[in-house]
DNA sequence: TAGTACATTGTTAACGTGTGCACCCTATGA
DNA sequence: TCATAGGGTGCACACGTTAACAATGTACTA
């Protein structure tokens, strides 16, 4: 059927092995040889079959990206980025398998032979019984954009409680006082992180918010606009709400201007995450930008150094996010201190 | 290292065959046996060796989800669909390998042995190298959401043109007469397949347009806002604009609202897609769904059955697309036949 | 001239699984 | 008692590649 080593022995008038050796560029052979066969070789189409080479090798040439899920919490920009980062850096050299953790129902198939390593973007702790599992099996393992408690992996996360913190402190620093957030998908270590800081840039410059200024959401469009609507209804309306990402910041902005009201005139709102679309919006957004695509760039080269020099610590490392200020924030000049 | 079957045979008493064929749950082994080796194998743990068994068989269990371009052109969403809606459907009998065409140099790599099958999410002319390769080597294949042309391959498309006509003749009944139109990314199939159907939707219903009001763009945010501005310096203002694409849709209103001028007001915009956040921009998007997720498990569905069967028509079929009517057109009253 | 070192190539086995064929054993019927 | 059938199992090989080790030839040294 298609071609193999041996036919090109056959025509080459030398054994298997050299043809082997040729194609591999071992230093072994002898340089004329070496080209005679190359040459051959491509002449015939000849490309190599990876079962079989995986086999004696051992290795798969799979690297898995998987994600908590692919249903919900996921956006797609998120996938989006996370892709074309790592296969930037792979190349052809591996195939990228995409999947949703909660794909499976158990993780029989997941094992060394089939996969080289695994990158797992992780968004909530919900995947922790895939890392624990991946660990133990000795894996090559990188875990992204979560922070993993109890197992010790490499592991790439954004620094988002600071981020929250920049993005509430701006706010503060623009006068406001009264200041929401409409939190994210409960469960998932970034919308603790974000909660965390917004808390403590309200507690480091004294700021007291009313009761019912938190308002819990999914992370998507529907509970950003469900989210607003409540804070609308309000007795005192705050001045500015802090969304823990732009899925949320577009619903809300929507349930705002249905009731007539005005971004940032009469609400300032800020979001997180940088999407594509958040420059575009009207107003622009103000947001924190989550390096997505430059952590995954990261997390695929540390995963294959691992994977081919076994050379790497397995330590935390903290991305730094970005303000970006846009047009969604709007300067009070009541009562302040400044 | 591993168990293999082998080790089982040893534990069981009886020879490697007879592993093999009780796991593959052959008829000829006494069921006895059968359910004494099962217990021992999944007691021990064991996982076949893919590699091993796609040697044998001449099956990788790899299916290629390849995208004309994973750095331009392809938006967020529609990638994430895709691989949603395939995932979806092949569980976890295959693995799924996601790249972009033009991450290659040649097509080496490609071939019967290492993938079962491929899905060629095709949004431009480029990939027809790509398509013409898999077809010769025979590996089978589908292509989505681009009719392909000269060659003969399984082909699923949404149907742009009669969207494009379907959402302009819209524009036309409330009235619009001077309707410009912000075109795809040129070379795109679907750019020309959206033209033609804002073409044919003014020529019914006897529509002339001004000089200048058709304006290239990217299928992207940038050159949706700045064909908008080209537009917007028109002699005679558009009353009512068509982007190729919801991404181009929100540059254009961004364009729009800079000026102070408001959608749908002053003008009216529609776009194409129907992407996740249309619905949530203010003003809400009027556009047109592309079915890309319903596409892309039929064609996952179809593809396994050519790959398991054999026994699937290679022709092409379409997938009908739907108005999403929402609040970015205004009606006119003027001077029209109505 | 014999011995040694080195460069180049070949022999053979191994990786883990599936399968054609031969084999054994038991039951059945003549 | 013997031939036959058929259910159940094992032997041996195949898939295409890599690699340890052996073998060959050649040049150089003592």
């Amino acid at each position: 059927m298609s071609v193999t080593i041996k036919d090109i022995a056959k025509l080459a008038g030398v054994s298997h092995t050299t043809v082997s050796r040729a194609l591999n560029d071992s230093p072994l052979i002898n340089p004329e040889t070496k080209e005679r066969i190359q040459r051959i070789a491509s002449s015939l189409n000849y490309t190599p079959n990876f079962s079989a080479r995986s086999l004696v090798l051992d290795r798969s040439y799979n690297l898995g990206l998987f994600f908590s899920t692919l249903h919900s919490g996921t956006t797609a920009g998120f996938l989006y980025e996370a892709v074309k980062g790592v296969n930037d850096v792979i190349k052809d050299r591996y195939n990228l398998i995409v999947r949703g953790i909660d794909d499976y129902k158990d993780f029989h198939n997941i094992n060394r032979k089939s996969f080289d390593g695994l990158i797992v973007m992780s968004q909530s702790a919900s995947d922790q019984p895939f890392i624990e599992y991946a660990t133990e099996k000795e894996i090559p393992l990188i875990v992204l954009n979560r922070q993993v408690d109890g197992v010790q992996v490499m592991n790439l996360v954004p620094d988002d409680k600071s981020g929250a913190y920049r993005v509430v402190e701006y706010l503060i620093r623009q006068g406001h006082r009264r200041i929401a957030i409409l939190e994210g998908k409960p469960g998932f270590k970034s919308t603790q992180a974000r909660r965390e800081g917004y808390d403590e840039a309200l507690r480091d410059y004294g700021v007291q918010i009313p009761g019912g200024y938190s308002v819990p959401g999914e992370y998507d469009l529907e509970s950003g606009y469900a989210g607003m609507n409540r804070l609308l209804e309000h007795p005192v309306r705050p001045t500015a709400v802090f969304c823990s990402n732009d899925d949320m910041a577009l619903g809300a902005v929507k349930a705002i201007t249905q009731r007539r009201l005005k971004v940032p005139e009469d609400i300032s709102v800020v979001g997180f995450d940088d999407l594509l679309f958040s420059g575009f919006m009207t107003p622009a957004l103000t947001t924190v930008r989550r390096p997505i695509e430059a952590m995954s760039r990261e997390g695929a080269i540390r995963l294959l150094a691992f994977i081919e020099k076994k050379q790497v610590e397995k330590d935390t490392v903290y991305f730094h996010t970005e303000l970006v200020i846009r047009e969604s924030v709007t300067t009070i000049q009541e009562a302040n201190d400044q």
